[in-house]
DNA sequence: CGGCAAGTTGAGCCAGGTCAACTCCGGTGG
DNA sequence: CCACCGGAGTTGACCTGGCTCAACTTGCCG
C-alpha cells in the first residue's frame, strides 16, 4: 500500500515505516461505506491514500450535508473530537485508508520534524479550506458556488492533464450536498455555465473551463459577470439587488 | 499582557516567556481594526488573548462573510495561507492578540511538547468548528442556524454565570454575517424563540435558555420541535412553513 | 436487452432576501 | 437636565432564487 505513498509517508524513514506498520490498519472503502465511530475511538487518525472521504452531518429529519472532502494525502486526525460533533466519515468514492493508532502516530511525529510538518501543514490547509467554504456557502448564489467549486478541484487535483481540464470527483448529490444546494440546482448551474460558454461538459465528471477569468469572477461574487448586469447599459448598470 | 494568560502561556517556562517576549509583539485593537495582511507575512502567527476576532471575506459586489470567529486562546497561524485565500481579519470587539514570529514559535513548540499539544489542539478543534459550521450553513433553515449559534456560544464561553445563560459575543450584523443571513432574519428568529418561550432576551446580549431540549432539536433540525409539522399531527400547532 | 441508479427538465411555491421606515439607546454638548 | 445625534436593531410589505415534487432521460452493469 505505501506505493502510492502520501506525502506523509515519503518523510518516512525505513524503521518509521515498519513502525507504521505494526501501528497501522489498512482498510477499503466502497463508496457508501461509513467508519465506525466505535472502532475510530481506538484508531482515531486516518490516512487518506487514495479516493475521496466526506464528512457527512445528519439532521432529524434526512437532511444530509457533506461539511468537507478528504482526498489523498490527507490526514484526518479525530483526537478530542467533540461529543456534541455529529459527523460521520463516509467513503464518496472506493477509497483506501489506513487508520493508526495514536502512540505510533505521536512517536513518529516527536521523533521526526519533517513529517510532524507535513501534518501540521495538511491540517492547516483543512482547516483555511472549511472557512473557505463556509465563507462560500454563507452569502453566495448557487452559480457562484458551483464556481468556487470547479476551483477548489482545480487546486486540489494532484496531476492535472491540462491546466483548463477539471475532474469532479464525487456524484451530482454529492457535490449539492457539499454545496448546501439541490442535485437539481447543480445540474441547471453546470448547464447554465455551459449554455454561456464558460465551460464545456466534457463528460459527466470531466469539465473543461473555457474561460477561466470569467469563472473567476462569478466565483467572487461579482455581478457583472454573474450576468445579472443589464445588457443595454454598457455593462455597469446593475438590474436588481441594491 | 500574560496576566490574562491563554492556555498555551501557561504552559511556557520562564524561560520561554522571555523568549517569547523577544520575538512577539503585542497589539490591542478596537473594534472594526483589520490587520494588514502586509504585516502578516513576517508575524503570521497570533495568539488572541481578549476580545473577538473574525476571520471576513468580501465579495465583489460588497456581501460580506465571516467565515470564523477567533477569541481567548485561541492561536492563528497563518503561515502557508494560500494566495487565493480571500480572507482578512477583523476585530469584532476590542482585542488584544500577541504576534509571534515564526522562528520564536518553531523554537518552543520543538523544545515544549504541552505547548506544542495545546496548540495542535486548539488547531484540530478549529478544523472541527468550521466543518460543523459548514454543515450548518449548507442545509439549516434560519431558526435553525440561530438555535445551532447559541449552543455554540455556549460550549465557548469560559466561565458561564449559570449554565442557561448564553452571551452573544459580538453585534447582530456580524452574527448576521456569520450565519449566512440578513440582520433582520437574525432578529425575526430571535423574536420567534422568544415568542414560543424557548429563550428569554435578558438585554441585547444576554439570553437565557428556558428549553434547552426543545433548542437542541431545533439546532439538529427536527421539524416537529421546529413547529414545522402538520397540525393535525399530534397538536403542536403550527403555521406556515413546509 | 432489461433494470436500476443517477442525472435532467419543468411548473409552482415559499423562506428568506430586500428596501424603506421606524424605534431604541448611549453619548455629547448646550 | 434635556435636545440632539448616529449607529444599531426592529418591523412591515413585497419579491425572487432556489427548493419541491413529479415525470422524464441517460448511462451503467449484468
Amino acid at each position: 500500500m505505501y506505493s502510492d505513498a502520501t506525502s506523509f509517508c515519503t518523510h518516512l524513514s525505513v524503521d518509521e515505516l515498519d513502525l507504521l506498520s505494526d501501528g497501522s490498519k489498512p482498510v477499503s472503502l466502497s463508496r457508501g461505506d461509513t467508519l465506525d465511530n466505535r472502532e475510530l475511538e481506538t484508531w482515531p487518525i486516518l490516512a487518506i491514500s487514495s479516493g475521496v472521504i466526506g464528512m457527512q452531518h445528519l439532521l432529524e429529519d434526512g437532511r444530509k450535508t457533506i461539511a468537507a472532502f478528504f482526498m489523498q494525502g490527507d490526514i484526518i486526525d479525530l483526537r478530542e473530537m467533540q461529543s456534541h460533533h455529529r459527523g460521520q466519515l463516509i467513503a464518496l468514492k472506493n477509497a483506501g485508508v489506513c487508520r493508526l493508532a495514536p502512540q505510533i502516530f505521536r512517536q513518529i511525529t516527536a521523533s521526526n520534524p519533517a513529517a510532524q510538518n507535513v501534518i501540521w501543514s495538511n491540517l492547516r490547509q483543512q482547516t483555511y479550506r472549511a472557512m473557505d467554504h463556509s465563507a462560500d456557502l454563507a452569502k453566495k448564489h448557487a452559480l457562484e458556488k458551483l464556481a468556487s467549486f470547479i476551483f477548489e478541484c482545480r487546486n486540489r487535483q494532484v496531476m492535472s492533464f491540462a491546466k483548463n481540464i477539471v475532474v469532479i470527483p464525487v456524484r451530482r448529490v454529492d457535490l449539492a450536498e457539499y454545496l448546501g444546494m439541490q442535485p437539481e440546482t447543480v445540474s441547471r448551474c453546470f448547464k447554465d455555465l455551459e449554455a454561456r460558454g464558460i465551460i464545456e461538459l466534457q463528460s459527466i465528471s470531466n469539465i473543461r473551463v473555457v474561460q477561466i477569468p470569467t469563472l473567476r469572477r462569478i466565483a467572487n461574487g461579482d455581478r457583472y459577470a454573474n450576468g445579472l448586469v443589464d445588457d443595454n447599459d454598457k455593462g455597469f448598470k446593475v438590474l436588481h439587488f441594491g
